[in-house]
RNA sequence: GGCCAGAUAGCUCAGUCGGUAGAGCAGAGGACUGAAAAUCCUCGUGUCGGCGGUUCGAUCCCGUCUCUGGCCA
């Protein structure tokens, strides 16, 4: 289910309905002091039902989806020997993905500056050499990725790297395992809340200026004044970034407003199309009544209490 | 009232020394295996303000009208 779709209170009625506990499987909620700008759950909207995977690691923390599917298959077991069932809630599609698809990781990569060297390498050089070296070492991902997509370049010259194992090898193993996977390792059933756009545009807009009257302002500029690293995650987080160049002076608040609307609405999007197409979830279309979502969803999922 | 600029895609504007036009943004669609709220790809026909004139041919030149800025009375 998708930020600024409606998913919270859904998810907490239906945890209520069929006995079960909710996991967040967001991104950004995973951090600590991301509270309004990331639309997290109060203690106030829980209603006592248990929330998993929400504020569990600090700002400054390195956090992957390797991370997230190990801790979050360990919540699964857990509560699933509470004999209560788990509702998974939240909008990054990748973090679903490695879930639903048990997906494998190399072993994780050591911290090494290699991906600097790589950077340092290129500069000056052609825009397309890490693209060139890649298709050297590794010609079979390099097909897959897109040459101007320099993050995924990188990403599988340091595989190579690291691990001597190619990306490419290890992506036609995984295809191999997947082939054979007749079942899952939990039975699990996938919805999306799908709204209109104009009418999710306009929620997007609503929601948006109560997050400002929240104190999104101050969040935002708690964290810019951080003064972290660019590439640290929460410096990505849709919220906080559009502000930064209001506290440089760069352009004024209405324009930063106007400027989160905007990142919210195409990362909305985005999201529309991964759980769409990517997971195959089921459509949920009657978003003006809940009930209806939730007979739907219970009868659709055969659930036991 | 007079003079000078403008009027081109939903918005901001470029351009055509006369052969019916293109960027950015917005919007739409898509990809995705350790930063994923990230990263990346694809998609641009619109009476070129209205009406006349010149021309084989006008969005472009000329005339006129309308509207919007600015300056002078």
């Amino acid at each position: 289910m998708l930020r600024h779709h409606g998913k919270t209170s859904l998810s907490i009625k239906l945890a209520k309905k069929i006995n079960a506990e909710i996991i967040s499987a967001d991104s950004m909620q995973i951090y600590k002091g991301l509270d309004i700008g990331t639309a997290k759950v109060t203690k106030s909207q829980m209603c006592g039902i248990p929330h998993h995977m929400i504020d569990i690691c600090d700002i400054k923390d390195k956090f992957s989806v390797a991370d997230f599917k190990d801790m979050c298959y360990h919540k699964i077991d857990e509560i699933l020997k509470r004999n209560k069932n788990v509702i998974i809630v939240g909008g990054t599609g990748l973090y679903f993905n490695a879930i639903i698809y048990d997906m494998q990781f190399t072993k994780k990569i050591e911290k090494t500056n290699y991906k600097q060297k790589l950077i340092d390498e290129a500069t000056g050089k052609d825009s397309n050499y890490l693209y060139k070296k890649l298709l050297n070492i590794d010609p079979e991902s390099a097909k897959d990725i897109h040459p101007n997509n320099i993050k995924r370049i990188i990403r599988a010259l340091e595989i190579a790297n690291d691990s001597g194992t190619l990306k490419s090898k290890h992506m036609v193993l995984e295809k191999e395992r997947l082939s054979n996977f007749s079942h899952p390792k939990y039975d699990f059933y996938t919805y999306y809340i799908d709204y209109p756009r104009e009418k999710l545009y306009d929620r997007i807009n609503q929601r948006i200026d109560i997050m400002v009257k929240d104190g999104l302002i101050d969040e935002a500029k708690m964290i810019y004044n951080m003064r972290l690293d660019k590439d640290n995650t929460c410096m990505q987080a849709i919220g906080y970034k559009e502000f930064f160049d209001y506290f440089k002076g760069n352009i004024s608040l209405e324009e930063a407003i106007d400027n989160l609307k905007k990142s919210t609405r195409h990362y909305a999007k985005r999201q529309i199309t991964w759980f769409k197409n990517k997971l195959n979830c089921i459509k949920l279309e009657n978003y003006d009544n809940i009930e209806n979502m939730l007979e739907f969803i219970i009868k659709d999922s055969n659930i036991k209490k």
